[in-house]
DNA sequence: CTCGCTAGGTACCAAAGCGTACCGATTCTC
DNA sequence: GAGAATCGGTACGCTTTGGTACCTAGCGAG
């Protein structure tokens, strides 16, 4: 299971690979084999919209293997106290991956994007099962790739695509994960994820939705196309 | 050794960690167990400017271990042939640490930056002594785990810094991996690096020699401040 | 020395996006 | 059901940047 890239993506010029063709879309952990499996307390979590799953500069405890359908961004925040999102992880990914691959803290924020379940394991175990098991390692050396990949895109995107490009981006990444064409949130909360005004995101909203790729009621959004 | 972060720049508002805490400034590579360093066929290269290492897409043949002064740059390009840099490699870090981390092609780019000097080791030999010898492991983990939280970096400033801002983060980027304040380069090359156009480059580097914090020749820049 | 190429300085207009602000509409709370 | 809080629509002026273009200075080749 690799990270999205391509797939057309209406005539705005952004590209992002489809998870159409992903047979079945599970978490990663269930590809771990079962002699890693028995050694991980792995433990089932219900996670509310906005809820904090870790801090940048610190050491997470637990990491997160999203189930389908929940979805997590990672934020970053600058001396200014801007937030801005450079990627966020679904069922295909690992929530703070970055701890278990080097023994520094976070880098970024983790927020849970679209509530849903997860599943939760001490971080200490992973890391010890990670270092003696070679495939749960390749699983997940892949995985830091792919996101490190992902955030490369974004990287990108911020440099040379407009708002409403960078939107649309965004609402597919989110749609392919949480595996629903109607996301809650607020432009409000939008525009911090983009790293832009909360009216600029109004703006292009109702733009797209004149073009007939979304349509939108308070605090949510459906994507159409 | 860790990655680049904090240590106020000028009243840019742009922050970047000191390197110059770094007791001795030497390839990574030097850091692997002897052991690990026999069984790996390590061979110098001079590295020309501008030469391309790596393709995206591809899978390398060779991973590099740039020395104190020779700065790699990773790029990558969007459908429409803009190329924009996500990232820079020094001493501090591995060129293709991705393909050595996961079986998959590289999602970009590798271009020499500054000419110098670097150690270069077959990928699959590296793969092989990372997989068995964990202190190789964590070192390149680690190194991994570096160059994302430097790429989401990137992200965020691209999409909250201005021109000049991003521009003195790009030079001391360069200037403390290349260990020498002057570097050669024509501001077309580095409106490809910063994503913007060259008439941009030239009036952000006339801003900045207007506040004596650098000043350039034909084709170089020296960091004054 | 001259031609030609490359680097860089400058300028003008248009587009995108920001800061800010105001106000209406919906939802929540008591 | 009334007041408060949240959400979102809209507007205006300003800054940054992009697109484009033209011109000059330095450098190298013949």
């Amino acid at each position: 299971m690799s990270f999205p890239n391509v797939v057309a993506v209406h005539n705005l010029g952004v590209w992002e690979k489809g998870m159409a063709d992903i047979a079945r879309q599970q978490s990663i952990l269930d590809s771990f084999p079962p002699q890693a499996l028995r050694r991980l307390s792995i433990e089932e979590q219900s996670l509310a919209n906005h809820e904090a799953l870790m801090k940048a500069n610190e050491r997470p405890e637990w990491v997160y293997f999203p189930q389908p359908g929940c979805v997590v961004s990672l934020t970053r925040t600058t001396e200014v106290g801007t937030t801005v999102e450079v990627g966020i992880v679904g069922f295909e990914g690992v929530v703070g991956i970055q701890s278990v691959m080097s023994p520094g803290p976070m880098g970024s924020d983790a927020v849970v994007q679209v509530s849903g379940n997860a599943s939760r394991v001490p971080l200490s175990e992973l890391r010890a099962v990670s270092d003696d098991n070679a495939t749960v390692r390749e699983i997940l050396q892949t995985s830091c790739i792919d996101f490190l990949n992902q955030v490369s895109q974004t990287a990108i995107c911020n440099r040379i695509h407009n708002l409403e490009q960078r939107l649309a981006k965004w609402l597919l990444g989110v749609r392919d994960r949480a595996e629903r064409d109607s996301v809650d949130l607020t432009h409000d909360f939008l525009s911090n994820m983009l790293g832009v005004r909360r009216a600029g995101v109004t703006v292009a909203v109702g733009e797209m939705e004149l073009d007939g790729l979304v349509k939108h009621d308070r605090a949510r959004i459906t994507i159409l196309d």
